[in-house]
Order: structure tokens, then C-alpha cells, then sequence
DNA sequence: GTCTATACACTGATAGAC
DNA sequence: GTCTATCAGTGTATAGAC
């Protein structure tokens, strides 16, 4: 399909990129337009041919467009990783952290009151169903002597993203670990329990 | 001591908190200093006279205090909660959840490139001390039979606070239930392990 | 401690040429 | 697709009166 007729959106994928890689790293009140086109080289107002929108419509596309690809990502490294827990949660860990950041958290606490409402919430809701809604199906084997499963294995997941989203937040001098293996330490510490060396309550 | 020659300090506590406050929600490039004013009633103006630096000052005056806070109240908490080391999780995470949200990852990986280099480095170190620090005191009791059992309660403590802060930041009408259930239960998950439910292999 | 007034840079955005 | 030119709005910051 579309074999030679659309070598296009090559442009707007570039700009589609930079804007990505500036929006994650520093979150969406802190970037200019003027910083995204000086990533390009080109003018300011040369973003107004891709997103007429401006800032916010590119945001909005940016974000869209890295959540869609998180769900594709973390569903297929799961199915690839057979069906053991430990193996799911490893292969969701690499794909997070072999992404840009995407901070959760500041996204849902900042960036989204820095725009429309209604953008807002529809981000919102993809977020939850390319982020949380995956990783839940990983949590759902886990056993629960609770009346409410379905919360917890929600629970799960978002601490889950919780953990490796900090991890991926670090700054590369922390530790001389590569985060990989940070990642997998954790995930075997929370398979396994916490041992209290010789403790006695 | 101080008793009636000081009953000052109650303004500038004020515009502190107020900044606290704005901060902690929308972060550093997202609130500006007429934000700060019109939640105070005065003008952006007068501002300078609290924080003659202006709007970096204040950032780094009100962050500073409010990690020193949280200092004092993790160990306050984790002391009164006894040896065990899951009522002291437990009570770190109340103390955690009592406070504003402090929104670790978004102060690292945003607020400080905001900010000049000399204090973002204060402001990073000041916070592992504050934050970091305290909690690992606590996983300092877990086993490891890992050669470098230091750096593994590092991140314990990290991923501990980055599950808490998670948390934190959910919209309230995520569930049903109470923050402080959500974080118990995060809790007693991670100390007795994730059993599956009937899996082999 | 707070105000008014103002300087001045930056930001998002529009119009129109190439 | 990208540019130049331009503008209104907003942001930080300073000076000085009260």
C-alpha cells in the first residue's frame, strides 16, 4: 500500500519527533515553539503548517502518537515473553526504558492543566488504556483474597509503571547498575518478598 | 526564646506557602509570579520583597523547605512506628501522603533544567538526603544475598517513594478507595511477594 | 510590606511572499 | 514547506512612592 504515491510525512514526522523528545524532557509549559523549530532549523512560524493549532495541537499529536506506540510496544513485548510473570513484567521494563521517558506522573499532574480540558481528558483515557490497561493484564494471575481483584491488579500496574518510570528518571550517574538491571532487581524483590534479615517484630 | 520580639515572619511564611502550593501543582515553568500574587491577594510586584531573587529564589527557598519538612517528618515517622519494618513503610507513606505532593520525578527531570545549575545540584542533593536517604535507613534490614547490598537499598528506597508518589498523584476519583489503603496493600504486596495464582513454567 | 508605573524580553499566533 | 514581518499578550524585573 502506498508504495511511491506518499514518501510525504517524512517532514512531519521530523517535527513530530522533535517536538516528542523536548515535551518529554522538559514537559509541556517549559518548551517554546521557538525551541522545537530551533531543533529543526527552521522558523517559529513554520510550525503552524503542520499544526495549525499550535503549541497545544502539537502536544496533543505528539502525545497521542507516543501512547499509541506504548501500547503497541508493551503489548507486544509482553505476548513475546511467554507466559511467565517475571519474564512479562522484564520484557515490559526494557521496552519503558528503551523509550523516552514519557512521565506519567508530570503528565497527568502539569501538562494536563496546562491545556483544554477536553484534550485533557481524551489523553487521559488513552493513557490509561495504552499504560495502565496492558501492564493490568500481566497482574491478573496474581492471586487475591480480596473481594475487589480487579482494583488491585490496577494497582499493581500502576506501581509497577510507578517504579519503572523512576527508574528511568534517574540521572545516568547514580548508579554504575545500567537501569535494565536495576529494573529486574525490583521485579524479583516484589516476585519474591522483602526478607527482613533477623527481625523479630 | 524569640517571644514577643518576633511574631514576624508570619508574612513570609504566607508567600511561601502559597508558592508551595502553585509549585507543587502545575511545577516550576507552568506557575508564574502573578499566579503566586493573586492567590495572595497582593501584587506580582511586591513579591520582590519576600524573594529579592525573584522567581528562581523563591522556587529554590520554598523546595528547600518543604524537602527539609519532609526530612524531619519521614524520620519522625519511621521512628514512631517501632522496628517492624512494615509499620515503618506504612508510616513513611502516610507522612508522604499527609503532605503536598512533592512530585520527585518532575522535580528532577523538569523543575531543575529550569532553574541555574549551581542550585538544581543543591536542590538534588539536598532532596536525596531529605527523601532518599531516610527511606533507605529503613530497607537497610532487608536481606540481599547481592554483593553490593548498599546501592539495592538505595533503590528500594527509591522505588518505594516513586510507588507512594504514584499514588499521590492519582485524580481522587481513580477508586474507591482511600490513598492510604491503596498504599497498605502496595505495601504488603511487595513484602510478601507476588504469588500466581496456578502458573508453572 | 505593599503599591503603581514602567521597561523590556519573550511567546504564541496571523498574514502573506516565495 | 518554509520564510519574513508583525503584533498583541504575557512574563520577569526594577524604581520609587506610600
Amino acid at each position: 500500500m502506498k508504495p511511491e504515491t506518499e514518501p510525504a510525512q517524512s517532514s512531519r514526522q521530523r517535527v513530530l519527533q522533535a517536538a516528542e523528545q523536548l515535551f518529554s524532557e522538559h514537559g509541556y509549559a517549559a518548551v517554546t515553539l521557538r525551541d522545537i523549530a530551533d531543533a529543526l532549523g527552521i522558523k517559529q512560524a513554520s510550525l503552524y503548517y503542520h499544526a495549525p493549532g499550535g503549541k497545544e495541537e502539537l502536544f496533543v499529536q505528539v502525545t497521542e502518537r507516543g501512547l499509541k506506540r506504548h501500547q503497541q510496544g508493551l503489548e507486544s513485548a509482553i505476548a513475546s515473553a511467554g507466559m511467565n510473570l517475571r519474564d512479562q513484567l522484564q520484557a515490559a521494563a526494557r521496552w519503558l526504558l528503551s523509550q523516552p521517558a514519557l512521565n506519567y506522573g508530570r503528565m497527568l499532574q502539569s501538562d494536563m492543566r496546562a491545556i483544554s480540558p477536553h484534550e485533557a481528558e481524551r489523553l487521559r483515557v488513552s493513557a490509561y488504556r495504552s499504560l495502565i490497561a496492558p501492564l493490568t493484564q500481566v497482574f491478573a494471575v496474581v492471586q487475591s483474597h480480596s473481594s475487589d481483584h480487579a482494583a488491585k491488579t490496577v494497582y499493581l500496574a500502576g506501581a509497577f509503571l510507578s517504579i519503572i518510570e523512576g527508574i528511568h528518571n534517574l540521572p545516568t550517574t547514580f548508579s554504575d547498575q545500567p537501569k535494565e538491571a536495576m529494573a529486574d532487581y525490583l521485579i524479583d524483590t516484589w516476585l519474591n518478598g522483602l526478607q527482613p534479615g533477623s527481625y523479630s517484630s
